[in-house]
DNA sequence: CAGCATGGTGTATTTTGAACACAATAGTAT
DNA sequence: ATACTATTGTGTTCAAAATACACCATGCTG
């Protein structure tokens, strides 16, 4: 939370900065040992967590505005990116009015504005990110879906509808590059998609089913180094996943 | 376009009910006679046609923003209508920009603003429709969608997004309740799936799958007075479809 | 080197989708 | 009337895909 010294110059900035009434706010999925994982800030001096966000620059196209907050808080850029909904209730901003109204008057006061809040959500790779808190929170870090602190506002909303997205692109898109490794075994592709799933898939009709995708290369080397049998690496295929993003895969899970 | 006594005014009420830099646009699509429409506004006095489109009230959900501007184009109410994107390109408003700014400086004039705008696609009952103009536009009329006017700013692209929408929705909900008249023949709800998608369907294996979903009751009376063998008409079942809705189908076209 | 947990490959069965054939009906032409 | 024709309803066949399950291979462990 603000002091007012704080506040007042933060409403000048933004005032001059940004375009009112908009806001950005990302659903930034990560996996990392069986677990899908999204990145979260916790405010300081409160028990409040949000999902990373920011303002649109008052001439900076949405998706630029949107790949600028994504590139702030994990380092990562040029990633897999897509806006989902726009929340726009005029109520849903009201815990930050309230919270702030005493401390300036309303023409001078950012928050004292209805914000409409557009929602992306990102896919990245949990093991390059460099994950920064913004100026206001004490920490930025990832929680196990499972495992979630409350979300302030409609922020645990706009998490449940990104996942909603998420699994329904699974039927006509191929995800996966954005989110594993450059080489990665089939278990764990297989995985990946149980998680965003919450279900068992098997193994065999899987594999077979990635395959006929056409979008993986196998490499010449197994994994070494683990109990069991070694098992091959692949990495995609990244013309042909392009292509498949852009044309669809054919039918669901 | 608007004389300049007609644009001060304008701004004034644009100033002080509406959200600044936010914008809806409808597309509004129909079918009749075998064709999917989409209603289309004529600018007085210029050859200029957009997209239904209006501003957000400073304290209103888009929603009802979106359902407002539908109602006052159509007289519909309560009917399908679902937000799919924000486009929110700097530029994408820069031919109105460029229209009045000569007219009004930039603090007085609204449309020296930068709009994002909010799509909404719609799906209504053609014959059901009494269409308006609003007030800068002399005609509020159907186009067939392979019989379009040029469509200016980014409403051309709007419009392509809002199609490419629907013909994805095609593969996981069910549509047509708010399409077709409340009985109707099989065949007839078949050209609506090959008017959207753009190609022809067998029609068995059409009926078949149609009926597989369970979202439709089968009358007693066929339809008389055509030639031919009568067709049975079927409706909607409405508790069905609705959980269809929720539930999503299996698989696609 | 047997045990076992894990990964790779194959095969039978069921379900689904695509293509097609034929019967029923209601107007139309003669 | 009666044959003709365009259209609709229903069934059947064949191929492809999804599902379920069996078996072999590998590499560490004790």
């Amino acid at each position: 939370m603000f002091t007012k010294q704080e506040l007042i110059e933060f409403c000048q900035t933004a005032r001059s900065s940004y375009l009112d009434h908009i806001s950005i706010d990302c659903v930034i999925f990560g996996f990392h040992s069986g677990q899908l994982k999204v990145l979260s800030l916790k405010i300081k001096n409160e028990e409040s967590w949000y999902l990373p966000g920011g303002f649109v620059r008052k001439n900076e196209p949405i998706d630029m505005a949107a790949n600028r907050i994504l590139k702030e808080r994990t380092g990562l850029d040029e990633i897999f990116l897509q806006q989902f909904h726009v929340f726009g209730d005029p109520e849903r901003s009201r815990p930050h009015h309230d919270l702030y109204k005493d401390m300036l008057p309303p023409e001078e006061n950012w928050f004292s504005n209805r914000f409409l809040t557009i929602g992306y959500y990102a896919l990245v790779d949990f093991v390059h990110v460099n994950s920064t808190p913004d100026q206001h929170s004490e920490s930025c870090t990832w929680y196990d879906l499972s495992d979630l602190p409350d979300l302030k506002l409609d922020h645990a909303r706009i998490l449940k509808t990104a996942l909603d997205t998420l699994r329904l692109q699974l039927n006509y898109q191929p995800i996966g590059y954005n989110l594993m490794p450059k080489e990665f075994t089939m278990p764990e592709l297989q995985k990946l998609y149980e998680t965003i799933l919450d279900k068992k898939l098997d193994r065999r009709n899987f594999q077979r089913r990635m395959l006929g995708f056409g979008i993986l290369n196998r490499s010449d080397q197994p994994r070494k180094g683990g109990a069991h049998k070694a098992p091959y690496l692949y990495s995609f295929d990244l013309k042909n996943y392009q292509n498949a993003l852009k044309e669809g895969l054919k039918s669901g899970w």
